[in-house]
DNA sequence: CCGCAAAATGTAACCGTTTACATTCGAGGG
DNA sequence: CCCTCGAATGTAAACGGTTACATTTTGCGG
């Protein structure tokens, strides 16, 4: 049967319907490790020699097959996002931060999101393995315990409360702080906050942060100030509710998120108390919309972006050199951005008239008036 | 020299930290094509064999390598969905419907976005080739022309105005044709439209809607009532701003998206003017911040998330047949969802006290009220 | 007990690259 | 003119699966 391996070349021709290293190399008259060295610009090749191998690849419109790429050097230039639920403003800016800086070091993003338990979350990584060569991961609820099974890959953390490897938070303790601060300086005493996900790692950072800073006052049964919330407008608004509903009402509310803050706003003005004359409302993140709201929000910017690329770079690192890599803990700070949504209280002094300094900690600054 | 190849073999043993199918067809006493006819679940393999060989799989941890499986198979199970700028709420929910879809297909997602023109989106198109079994592409504004050189992928678009590939688009012209007879019936005449992109075949669309409906009123100068904006908050303010500096207004103004509608509100706010008492403001898309400002926008709801499911569905299709697919256009229809922002104008009489139907063609369903 | 089809399993080619090692080429020194 | 030594290039073995085809078992009627 000497026909057998004849009859399938042809058909084997027939279906690539691409051009292959082979093709190339012959169409130049080289062999494919020429071309291979040619393509990936390692070695040494004669410029002459080169050209012809340009030119044969160009002529073949040849495209490298990707999946024998990863599967002869191990790697897929490609990197795994995997997320919580997706949506929202956040989200899809985390997502582009890293890819803008993924694309710019030829690396591709593969994304998986909609996961709120552990389980799957897991499951999702399982089958991305080989796929991805780094992964990161945004679980600001679940632990990170699970994901030490992984062998072999480098992750980084968004917003988790791991501390055990790779991971980058946002300076939410000291953003709240800072808020806090600036409410002080207005002369708020009775602030309300209005918590995320209890557990969540931003969100309780941030009530962290408030706590600290109502140490000090003298309003009494703290806790009375404390609203549950989990992130949502529809929170926002419910909890903003029950606090136009209150007999003695706070002068400020400190939302854990600008979801919140916004359903906070919606609330207060269905119950006809004006914002901020009556009431002042702060958010956290600086979402784009609450430029737009009425009135402007205050809030404390958080650079989401930034935060993606800094994984992005993090990861990397851990990716080219995973033996030389140490874990790092990196933080992102917060700006404070003073729009309309407050002021002092009506029958209040206010504490100081002097701009307050930069939040504590060098990855907290600070920003009057609005940012661009 | 008989040792190299033993060396060899020694030393890729050590870098294979993961178990490979030989590994697993060792431990399991049987051959590496049997293990893939179990691990597949394709082909006739004997009960007792098959326990065996899963045994054997799971205690080694095995995990297929994807790379060689989809050089083997030539599919990556991978889908590549190619967006403008990434960012605001409607590409994070389009991402959202195709991702669930995939999933629950075995496909994983490959993300690229922040593409403005034409050549760089190419270039990320041929970057993923290989890669990807398919390609979802949203490009509003750009002419599908450049992508009909990519050879053999199955391509989907999104609200592009293509017409001979496959396609999803919004009902655009009903949805803006259902919105102005809202409008009317409230007894508007006098209604202005903040425009899209030029270039953005949605924002055509909605604008062709709203023209042909004007072309019926008593309304001068149609141009006048027209503004330009580029769907983004800004834009809206602008335009808002502008609206409410002159001197006859209109009793209505029609945004062409949501985001933009914001920033008209935040505009008439900021210029006093009351909504909807002094004028009503209607939007598209209602993204879910629409419901929380103040007040509460009216607007033609759009299910993103269906968008990218069906999507997803017709490049399956495509991809698990090319040549049985016929290529669709396929379009997604829009439903009407009254808030607080508009009311019969002051001085007018309603033209008709009767709710009026379903907006013409079966894509646009009306919904008075509240959904959910 | 034999023969034989069907079922189960094994063998090895192939997918398209990369790359260690082998080979060839050409120039300069002896 | 031969030898040596780099530089340039070729050869072929991986990478880890899938699968066509070959081979071995099984089950069963005669």
């Amino acid at each position: 049967m000497p026909s057998r391996p004849d009859v399938r070349k042809v058909r084997r021709r027939k279906i690539a319907a691409v051009a292959t290293i082979h093709d190339v190399a012959a169409r130049a008259g080289v062999s494919v490790a020429t071309v291979s060295r040619v393509l990936n610009g390692k070695e040494l090749v004669r410029e002459e020699t080169s050209r012809q191998v340009r030119a044969a690849a160009k002529s073949l419109r040849y495209v490298p097959n990707v999946a024998a790429r990863s599967l002869s050097i191990r790697r897929s230039q490609t990197i795994g996002i995997v997320l919580p639920d997706v949506h929202g403003e956040f989200f899809s800016e985390v997502i582009r931060g890293i890819d803008l800086a993924a694309r710019a070091e030829g690396y591709h993003i593969l994304v998986s999101g909609s996961h709120s338990d552990p389980g799957q979350m897991l499951e999702v990584v399982e089958t991305m393995r080989g796929r991805v060569d780094g992964l990161v991961v945004m679980a600001p609820d679940v632990t990170i315990a699970p994901l030490e099974e992984l062998p072999k890959m480098p992750v980084v953390l968004l917003n988790s409360s791991g501390v055990n490897g790779d991971a980058i938070t946002i300076d939410n303790y000291g953003g709240a702080r800072a808020m806090m601060r600036h409410l002080h300086e207005l002369g708020h005493t009775r602030i309300a906050f209005v918590c995320g996900p209890r557990h969540n790692a931003d969100a309780r950072e941030r009530l962290r942060g408030y706590r600290h800073a109502m140490r000090g006052t003298a309003a009494k049964s703290l806790r009375a100030l404390e609203w549950s919330g989990d992130f949502t407008e529809e929170s926002g608004f419910a909890a903003g509710s029950r606090i136009a509903a209150q007999a003695a009402r706070p002068t400020a509310v400190f939302s854990a998120n600008d979801s919140m803050a916004v359903g906070v706003l919606a609330s207060l003005a269905a119950a006809g108390i004006k914002v901020p004359e009556a009431m002042s409302v702060v958010g956290f993140d600086d979402i784009p919309i609450v430029r737009y709201v009425a009135p402007p929000m205050t809030t404390m910017r958080v650079d989401i972006a930034e935060l993606g690329r800094r994984a992005f770079a993090l990861l990397l690192d851990a990716i080219t050199d995973p033996a030389a890599h140490a874990c790092r803990h990196e933080r992102v700070g917060t700006t404070l951005v003073v729009r309309g949504s407050c002021m002092a209280p009506m029958n209040a002094t206010k504490v100081s008239t002097q701009p307050h300094r930069a939040a504590r900690g060098r990855s907290s600054s600070l920003n009057k008036g609005e940012v661009s």
